[in-house]
DNA sequence: ATGAAAGCGCTAACAG
DNA sequence: CTGTTAGCGCTTTCAT
């Protein structure tokens, strides 16, 4: 900037004027200055730009469990498609579920001087999350709510109602014993979302079957021998409600391997659903649209505009896949 | 940081000193400054250090098509692991595969003081990646090769290798009609793809019949389409090669609106590839490792260690899917 | 309409 | 072992 200012023959904060677009400057010396901006190839240094106070670095930091995970980079998606809307950059940093990483990540986005956090939270709880500890930087949950002593912005799934509308489907298509397989238990999403399973039979007037409830069965490996277990009950269910995308496949690899095939339900969508042999129900719903709406409560935010926390719901909406033939 | 020299009655210096586990300090002095550290909450400010001139900014870029998409996104995954590994973070922004946009993008990531950029490029050219608008900026081409003046450190797919394996599997089968459907003719992948295509060909001795090289047919209708056509030849084909995922997803759509179930190869693999009605074929790869490599690259690169551009090669492997039953 | 000086938070270079 | 000075690149007073 200093050179653009000797090459122009003007002061170094009249260059910044140019380059802010402030208004009071002189047409000509404006001219002059861009001139001198383009033969240097002259780029304004955003981190000495937000050095001073008041300046926003114009950076968001994302913590996930996994940017590599579908799911998670929609997220990611919807919020950079915010951010890049405002002139914003995405710092994305990925806590592999651990609670201790997690904390670190924050801490060093914290260092980095980001306007505003946007969380994937992991399992362990987030009382670290003080005021004085985020300095004035906002912070919003995404997919889960964050267990901490200040309440923060959030964006949900709908989870109860899908899993309600699912099982109500898998009910009204006649069964009337419908199992289900959860992963953790300790993770809010599955627990809505057996939740809404349970309001769907209450409702049905289905008297709830303990052994029909599948619950901590994480990853594909689980959900299968779990889908086995139900099955050696001396009443099986008569269709299967998958509480999330990874359970579903472990159960439809187990009934690959068996040759019985289930009416199944699941709360997520999955590519190539309508070419299974048997027909599935799913719950969709727009992973990038949570983004985008997270990190529009955090703009709002950081605006000023709103104060008090808010949650946002996304609605979600169920689907028939089955092959055509 | 002033604060806390204040507090642990100390010089800044003093206090950097001990923020940067420097040798000469006494342990007292240490430890005095670390409690005052405690107290006060303090967190250095990187934007401050990486001003200073020789020191890094901790930061890498990456510009991929789409965060969103799983094959971006897997490679992001493996950027970030290895970033985390040398204490960096990750800017991650979307092109959108527009031209003008990535180069934005980079614009963007260079004014915020990255110290290296991963790009997956779009189809544009990028004669623009000059060493004057870098500074200095180390740059690493993932997935496609950079075209530009100067060379880059590179990582890419076994593209033609793989694509060969996988139609000289079908030619194995007893094949001799191999229709491959292909996506936009100028991307790099895809022309890798049936160069492997042809190369399977020529080994067996199979005249190759331009009637059954669909290239051009992008988004999964326009492959659904292309097979349509393939199917009214007077000597349709007997198996197909699709050069990415999202052809394969509109050829089974097809396949599955028609009833006429055709053996398939695919370069990609995906889930539930071994739930369809017919056998598949599938080209697999590590694209987390990829990410990874690249990154790798630009840290000897960045370390000084490594001076000429090199090209790293990621293996594929060829797998059968099919169902158990 | 423009410039000079001061300082954001940090760290090298040089004292002491 | 510790402190002082200076300056990274920018922008905010406050003059002119």
């Amino acid at each position: 900037m200093h050179d653009v200012a000797r090459i122009a023959g003007v002061s170094a904060k009249t260059v910044s004027r140019v380059v802010n677009d402030e208004p009071r400057v002189d047409p000509l010396t404006r001219s002059r200055v861009q001139d001198a901006i383009a033969t240097l190839g002259f780029r304004r240094n955003e981190q000495a730009r937000s050095l001073r106070p008041g300046q926003s670095s114009a950076l968001l930091g994302l913590v996930t469990g996994d940017v590599g995970n579908p799911f998670y980079s929609a997220i990611a998606r919807g919020v950079e498609q915010e951010a890049q809307r405002r002139g914003h950059l995405l710092l994305t940093a990925s806590s592999e579920e651990q609670p201790g990483r997690e904390r670190q990540l924050i801490e060093t986005l914290l260092q980095h001087n980001i306007e505003g956090l946007l969380i994937v939270p992991t399992l362990g709880g987030h009382e670290y999350l003080t005021p004085e500890m985020l300095g004035g930087v906002p912070v919003v949950a995404v997919d889960r709510p964050l267990q901490a002593r200040a309440a923060f912005d959030t964006v949900l799934l709908d989870n109860r109602y899908g899993a309600y509308l699912a099982v109500r489907q898998l009910l009204q298509d006649g069964h009337s014993r419908v199992a289900v397989i959860d992963g953790e238990s300790a993770v809010h999403t599955g627990s809505e979302r057996t939740g809404g399973y349970r309001q769907a039979l209450e409702e049905a007037g289905v008297v709830p079957d303990s052994r029909l409830l599948k619950v901590g069965y994480h990853g594909e490996e689980q959900s299968g021998s779990a889908l086995r277990d139900l099955s050696e009950l001396s009443e099986p269910p008569t269709a299967v409600f998958a509480t999330n995308n990874r359970i579903a496949v472990g159960i439809l690899r187990e009934m690959n391997r068996s040759g019985h095939w289930l009416p199944l339900a699941v709360f997520d969508d999955f590519e190539l659903a309508d070419m299974l042999p048997v027909p599935v129900t799913v719950v969709g719903y727009d992973a990038v649209e949570m983004g985008r709406q997270a990190a529009e409560l955090l703009f709002e935010r950081l605006s000023g505009l709103q104060d008090t926390p808010r949650t946002h719901t996304i609605p979600v909406h169920l689907m028939r896949r089955f092959r055509a033939t």
